[in-house]
DNA sequence: TATTGTTATACTCTATAACTATA
DNA sequence: TATAGTTATAGAGTATAACAATA
């Protein structure tokens, strides 16, 4: 066993299952993220929020909405609005116009945005299969499945509180 | 099915199954972790990094030397010095020296600290009951178990790496 | 009136690096 | 020399709220 101190100390003995869950997900969680960021930062000089946002627009061709994109990756307006900025400096995003609606503005990746992205995704990608190939099959299924249920059982819970 | 477009939308049919298994992994903790801040901003003016400081805090009467508390909420030792300046100035936490060791600080709870953690920890504990607990049993043991092998296979990596 | 996006502001968390005091 | 903790700094990310333009 590895000596590594970590989040899941927090969780006592007695405490109920639920919370020990809780703290292993939440430490697992940190743990890759960790991991990925430092290595965008490293890599590739740029953060997990703008490589999200890049992810979004990479599955969509025809652009994205703002307001689209702060939906999906459940932050305010002025965040995107932020984040958009910084890649639209860098050449990476562009704002058009619709014609329907001027109020509006659709993000696209230029084409060296969609050249800089797929090179982080493949990289990104490695990262993560590094992490989780070590896994035996059975595990990453039960993973999956527990987590896609997990994921609906929070999801519907936030629906019904509002 | 609910209509909540999230992080995991990021993910393409055809990316590699440790891909889908990691946004799904993310969504679900950020999901959880945003409804956790949140209410301990509502309910208690607190933040997580706070909370997780007591709760180690807690698990430790005899209290625990700052850079232990650094190397085990993986964060620097000027961070934890922030953070418990915050506390110690609501009288929280207190530091204390240590006989054999002038450089050492010891942080504990204090008795007010003790109390108004004890009633965040039930809230919190329920909070996460809440959300866990409408999973199948063989579904928490599954992901528990699932979740402890990828903590180790990370955590390996990591050692080997540096 | 409601919606889209922007701006201004403030705050928390974070890391890096230089520093003090002790060991 | 090394370690424990502090300080200073800078930057990212976040939310809130007020705002302009448009629907």
């Amino acid at each position: 066993m590895i000596d590594a101190p970590d989040l899941e100390t927090r969780a006592a003995p007695e405490d109920h299952h639920a919370l020990r869950l809780w703290l292993r997900l939440l430490t697992c969680c940190n743990l890759i993220e960790g991991e990925i960021r430092g290595r965008l930062r490293l890599d590739f000089d740029t953060t997990l929020p703008r490589f999200d946002l890049m992810a979004q627009l990479q599955r969509a061709p025809k652009g994205m909405k703002m307001g689209e994109l702060s939906r999906r990756m459940m932050v305010t307006n002025g965040n995107i609005t932020g984040i958009t900025d910084q890649l639209e400096k860098e050449g990476l995003v562009v704002r058009t116009k619709v014609e329907n609606d001027r109020r509006s503005s659709v993000l696209k990746l230029t084409p060296q945005g969609r050249k800089v992205f797929a090179r982080m995704a493949r990289a990104h990608e490695n990262w993560v299969k590094g992490m989780f190939d070590g896994l035996p099959e059975d595990s990453r299924d039960a993973l999956f499945k527990g987590l896609g249920e997990l994921k609906l059982q929070v999801v519907s819970r936030r629906a019904e509180d509002k």
